[in-house]
DNA sequence: CATGATGAGAACATTTTGAGAACATAAGTG
DNA sequence: CACTTATGTTCTCAAAATGTTCTCATCATG
């Protein structure tokens, strides 16, 4: 049984490569880019790491096709939408797994009329949303009062803001979150929704 | 060829801009704006990748008609852990797909030592993290000053505090990013780092 | 010295991509 | 309806990108 054991070091730096990468971009890495990836020049070097891991089984060749690897074998490295919710800080324990409530799906930020916005400026900042923090929007033309949303006004500027009708829906509010800055009134007409604000997220 | 194959390259780059476009604008492309979106100038090669995709079955074609695209699947080629990046709005317009484009990627969170933790209480809340998000912290028993941290201390009590050292390591501060609570100083012995923050998110 | 792992890069084959002409049909207009 | 225009479809020609195979070279090791 041919066993990754066998592999040279080069030859498991490869592989990891091209699983990192699947798991990355959900398809395989084209020759060059393996090249680039395990630091060397030539595609046919690259080849030969492919070649030889598709000799010893742990991936499959689609000849000639480009990107035309597949893994033959569980992807460590694949990509999931959960991650395990430990339970909740500053209770007093040591973190543990909490019966019930015990994962976090990010399956809602992925959906399909969703995008995701560089967040600039502090407008929003007593809300918790910083300059550069990501937020992600639904698509959508319409919003309810107190919705968080992608405004476009005079067809020329956007801007995120607390939304809010006035005069029986003949004028909008847009309310910062930011004691520094006031909140506008614009005629409807003058106010367009671009999307609702279902979800933000930093990294650090 | 109404196999699954895999799609190229630009295959799924036309798939993406069906999808993106429909999502806007509720009908499907013309062939014409498909070859734009794509970056390219011929109807007939725009044609030929939505016919692969309709050989590949993930769109329908209303032979002839015009706009006649219809969506068969979700994509199964977006990666679930990538949302497109609109970043900066154009100005005056629509949201559209921009070119250079970029992704957000999550994958980062999705690492085998991460977990997530709910957070309760307005100690970080300067740092923008508010009672109720959830934070993904990477498992780790060391730190960097600077760093924010779930710290346990005397196995007894977690908290998420910023992370500094004292005394030449004999002591450790805990900081918490509110004004109106302090900063907590424990010998280096009762304090025990179960893992640093690595990303924060929100769900509305 | 023999051997094996590694790397560069040339040369070639095949796949993928692009342009645009030509035609057929759908959609719009009087 | 007749007519015009726009759009979809099919086709050929070509270029670019990518995969494949090869030779040559270096280095380490026994």
């Amino acid at each position: 049984m041919a066993d990754k054991q066998q592999l040279t070091d080069k030859q498991r730096l490869t592989l990891d490569f091209i699983e990192r990468y699947i798991a990355r971009h959900t398809v395989a890495p084209k020759l060059q880019e393996i090249a680039e990836g395990i630091g060397i020049r030539s595609r046919g070097v690259a080849h030969r790491y492919v070649q030889a891991l598709a000799d010893n089984g742990v991936i499959a060749l689609d000849n000639g096709k480009h990107r035309g690897i597949r893994l033959l074998k569980p992807n460590p490295f694949r990509s999931e939408s959960v991650l395990p919710l430990l339970g909740k800080i500053a209770a007093g324990k040591p973190i543990e797994a909490i019966p019930g409530e015990d994962q976090i799906d990010l399956q809602d930020f992925f959906g399909h009329n969703n995008f995701a916005v560089r967040v600039q400026g502090d407008s929003m900042i007593e809300a918790g949303i910083m300059d550069g923090d990501t937020v992600i929007i639904e698509f959508r033309e319409t919003a309810d009062d107190g919705d968080i949303v992608v405004a476009l006004i005079d067809e020329a500027e956007t801007t995120l803001k607390r939304f809010k009708r006035s005069h029986r829906g003949r004028y909008i509010k847009l309310i910062p979150a930011n004691k520094d800055m006031e909140e506008m009134v614009y005629e409807a007409s003058r106010v367009r929704i671009q999307g609702v604000l279902i979800g933000q997220l930093r990294k650090y």
